[in-house]
DNA sequence: AGTTGATTGAAACGTCCGTTTGAAACCGCT
DNA sequence: AGCGGTTTCAAACGGACGTTTCAATCAACT
C-alpha cells in the first residue's frame, strides 16, 4: 500500500510534481477536458503514477485544488497593519491586496484560475476553500468596514457593502475577457491594472459610506441644501 | 444537402428541439461534459440528427448559444422610460432589470447559465454575444450614469462606475454558491432576493455619486466640517 | 403508382479516455 | 549478494464518446 502523505515534501517528489502539473491542466481546461495523460506527460511521470499516488482522477483534482490553495496562502499573506492605521488606508490596501490575488499579477496565474473554477462551479473542494481562505479574508473586510462606519451599520448591512466591494474585484477577474471587449482598446490596460482599479473601488466605497468625497460633483438630489458648492 | 435554415420555425421542428435540448445540456454540464447522445435523447431525435442539421458538436454549441440569446432578447426586453423619468429611478429599475436577467428569476434558468459559461470562458460565440446583447445594455447604464453625474464625469470614469454596478450584480449570479456559504443561513434568502439587492446596489451607487445619502451616518473624514449633524 | 429528394433509424467505426495489470527497476538493509 | 518493500514502466482493457454509414421511411409532386 502506498504512503498517502509522505512526511518529506521534497522538491522533486513526483507527488508534488503531479499536483502542480494537475493544477495547471485543470485550471487551463477544466476537470472534464483535462486528461491524466497530459498531466502525467507534463509532470514527467508514468500514467500509472496518478493511480498509484492518488487513486483516481477525482481525488487528484481535489488534492490539486487544496495544494494550490495552500501554496497560495503561503506566498501571498494577508496584510497586517499597525493599530493606529486609519481604516480608509486599510481599505485601500485591502482592495489592492485582493486585486493582487485575484488578478494574480504577482504569482503563477493558474492557481487563481483553478480556484476561480471552484468558486464558479463548486465541487467537494469548495467548502474547504471557503472556510480556510475566503471567509477569513471576507471577515477582515467586514471589520474594516465596521471601523469605517463607526458602528452605524448592522452586520447584514456591512456584509452587503463587503460583497459590493468583492463583486467589483471579482468582475475583472471572472469576466475580464468581456470587460476588455466593452471598453476601447487604448483603455483596457488602464482598466485592468491594479493601482487605478484599487483607487476607484476604494473611492467608490468611501464615497458610498460617506467617508470620502462623492465621485461626482453634480448637485445633490437629496441633501443639496446642506452641501456647500465646491 | 440539408437546408441550413428552414424558413418556417415550427414548434415541433426537430432543429429547434435539438437547439433547446443542447442549450440545457451545455448549460448544465459544460461543453466537454455534455454528450450529443444525451442531447438527442432529451430532444427525442436520433443521434445522426445533430450531424445532419449542424454538422458537428462544436457548431451545434455555437448555434445553441445564439438560439438561447435570441430567445432571451425576445422575452426580457430592455426597460423604456418616459423622458421625464428622474435618472435615480431609471438606475433603480435598470439594476432591478439586470438582476432579473442575471438571477433568471423570471425565465428558464438554463439560458442564463449558458450565457454565463460563455462570459466566463469565452469561445467563438462570445464576441457576438457582447455586441448584440451586452454592449447595448451597458451603454444604457452609462447613459443613466452620465445623466446622474450631470456631465461631471468623463467617459472612462462613467464606464468604471458602470462596471462597479455590473460587478455587484454579477457576483451574486456567478459566485452565488460561495456567497451563500459566507452569510448565516437565515440571511441567505434576503441576500439573494431581487428587491433588497436592487435597493442596496442603487443606494450604494447613488451615495457614491453624491446623488443620495451615504449608507453610513458616521462622521465624515473629509468634508466633516461642511456636514450638518443628522 | 412511381419517382425523387429530404429525413430518420439502427448499427457500427475509430479514437481517446480513465484505469488496471504484471513485470521490471530501484532502494535500503543484513 | 540476497532480500522485501517501494516505485516506475510499457502495454493493454473496457467503455464512452463524436462521427459516419447506409438502408428504411416519409412527403410531395407528376
Amino acid at each position: 500500500m502506498p504512503v498517502p502523505v509522505p512526511a518529506k515534501p521534497a522538491a522533486d517528489d513526483p507527488r508534488v510534481r503531479i499536483l502542480s502539473a494537475a493544477g495547471q491542466e485543470f485550471a487551463e481546461h477544466g476537470y472534464e477536458a483535462a486528461t491524466v495523460r497530459d498531466i502525467c506527460t507534463a509532470a514527467g511521470v508514468n500514467i500509472a503514477a496518478v493511480n498509484y499516488y492518488f487513486g483516481d482522477k477525482k481525488r487528484l483534482y481535489i488534492e490539486s485544488v487544496k495544494h494550490a490553495h495552500e501554496e497560495r496562502l503561503r506566498r501571498v499573506p494577508h496584510p497586517v497593519w499597525p493599530p493606529a492605521t486609519p481604516p480608509a488606508t486599510k481599505l485601500h490596501e485591502f482592495v489592492a491586496n485582493t486585486l493582487e490575488r485575484m488578478l494574480g499579477l504577482s504569482q503563477p496565474p493558474w492557481q487563481v484560475r483553478l480556484m476561480m473554477r471552484e468558486v464558479l462551479h463548486p465541487t467537494e473542494a469548495c467548502r474547504e476553500l471557503v472556510e480556510d481562505y475566503i471567509r477569513p479574508h471576507f471577515a477582515m473586510l467586514v471589520a474594516i468596514l465596521d471601523e469605517l462606519a463607526e458602528g452605524s451599520l448592522s452586520e447584514p448591512e456591512l456584509r452587503r457593502v463587503g460583497l459590493s466591494i468583492i463583486g467589483q474585484c471579482f468582475l475583472y477577474r471572472a469576466a475580464g475577457g468581456v470587460v476588455s471587449m466593452l471598453v476601447p482598446a487604448d483603455e483596457i490596460e488602464a482598466l485592468h491594472s491594479r493601482q487605478p482599479l484599487a483607487d476607484h473601488v476604494t473611492r467608490y466605497a468611501l464615497a458610498a459610506l460617506g467617508s470620502g468625497p462623492p465621485l461626482s460633483v453634480a448637485t445633490r438630489l437629496v441633501d443639496a441644501a446642506a452641501e456647500p458648492p465646491r
